[in-house]
DNA sequence: GTCTATAGAGGGATAGAC
DNA sequence: GTCTATCCCTCTATAGAC
């Protein structure tokens, strides 16, 4: 085979990724050994260092797996709607549909980041870009809705609202309070389409 | 001495408990070991084991210790003020006074409840009420301004967008944004206290 | 009650046979 | 490229001297 690997090898270190992807997300980064990855993806412990020089290495490629599916996501959302308020609540769709993980695991954006902000700065700064995906495309759709300068404060605000729900989510595995919260959420996409919603304040 | 351990046993006791506590706090539950305790709080590592039988039950005490210090700080605010909405207000100022640990390792409480859901779901259990303590409390401040049973929803809705607004400042390191959002928070309790703040959804 | 020494398990990482 | 064997380290926890 051609290039700096075989079909073969690309195809393994994909499994590997997307295996401790999952783990990373149900145990936490810390807690996921080497074992529980060769494990989960049925093959020998030793293997991961002929694709990995190290578990930070794996987890910078968990994190770029992760980024490509996030910038795929956003994009069929962009292309789905034309109406920029329509786009926003898929946000609110994605949500329902993997309400069941959530009251789980928690978002696997969000704890991943606060788990590796006590861990290691560098590779927390590493997993903050996908935080950066979701929030500089929903700052385009509220420009695009016309709320100018607003428009970072707006996207952060739904980031921190979907962070809080999916939080206590979580803590209480609270299915109903996820369901509930998530109605309220696409009310305020409303709200903020509709320029009826009020965060400014005095400063 | 009389009773079940001595005075220098007790202080040997909490001193290891508030160190625990903190390294708790900066580090994570997880990736705190024995030897950073021992050695932060300068004493033999095996030392421990006189006071407590394992890890877990030495984070039962952490939360103990967290608990009681929760409900003196809620107490002091009832005692403080009379209106519900200046006791609510003074979460807000909390917040502004541990910004700066905030900013560096996010909410103590949040950050161990969302740590602990990834590794043991008795000892979040445990540290869940913590954020009862606070639920609870601000349940009651809501009672009392008239909320009737949009009281609980209410509560939650406060906690979340602390959680939220918590680990984006964490996640970003931004002083700025925390000290921006505690002001629309502080907006956020005006509103609620004088009923403008909507919150319902259509179910 | 206090401290040392160490067991025992499991982690990440490496060397080298195939 | 694939897999085994193993090193070394750190962690929790224990045994037992003082």
């Amino acid at each position: 085979m051609s290039g700096q690997q075989s079909r073969r090898g690309a195809e393994n270190r994909l499994r590997i990724v997307e295996t401790a992807s999952e783990l990373f997300y149900h145990k936490g980064y810390g807690r996921t050994s080497f074992s529980d990855i060769a494990h989960a993806a049925s093959f020998p412990r030793g293997n991961f260092y002929y694709y990995f020089k190290t578990k930070d290495e794996l987890l910078d490629e968990v994190v770029e797996y992760r980024l490509q599916g996030l910038r795929a996501m956003v994009s069929e959302w962009s292309a789905l709607h034309d109406d920029p308020a329509e786009r926003i609540a898929c946000l609110a769709d994605m949500l329902e549909q993997s309400a069941d993980d959530i009251v789980t695991w928690g978002c696997p954006i969000g704890t991943l980041i606060s788990e590796l902000g006590k861990a290691d700065e560098r590779l927390q700064a590493r997993a903050r870009e996908l935080f950066d995906v979701i929030i500089d495309w929903l700052r385009e759709q509220l420009e695009a809705l016309g709320h100018g300068l607003q428009s970072d404060v707006l996207a952060k605000l739904l980031v921190s609202r979907i962070q809080g729900i999916t939080t206590l989510a979580q803590a209480y595995h609270d299915r109903e309070y996820l369901d509930y919260e998530i109605r309220c959420l696409r009310e305020e996409i409303r709200r903020i389409a509709n320029r009826e919603h009020a965060h400014e304040c005095r400063e």
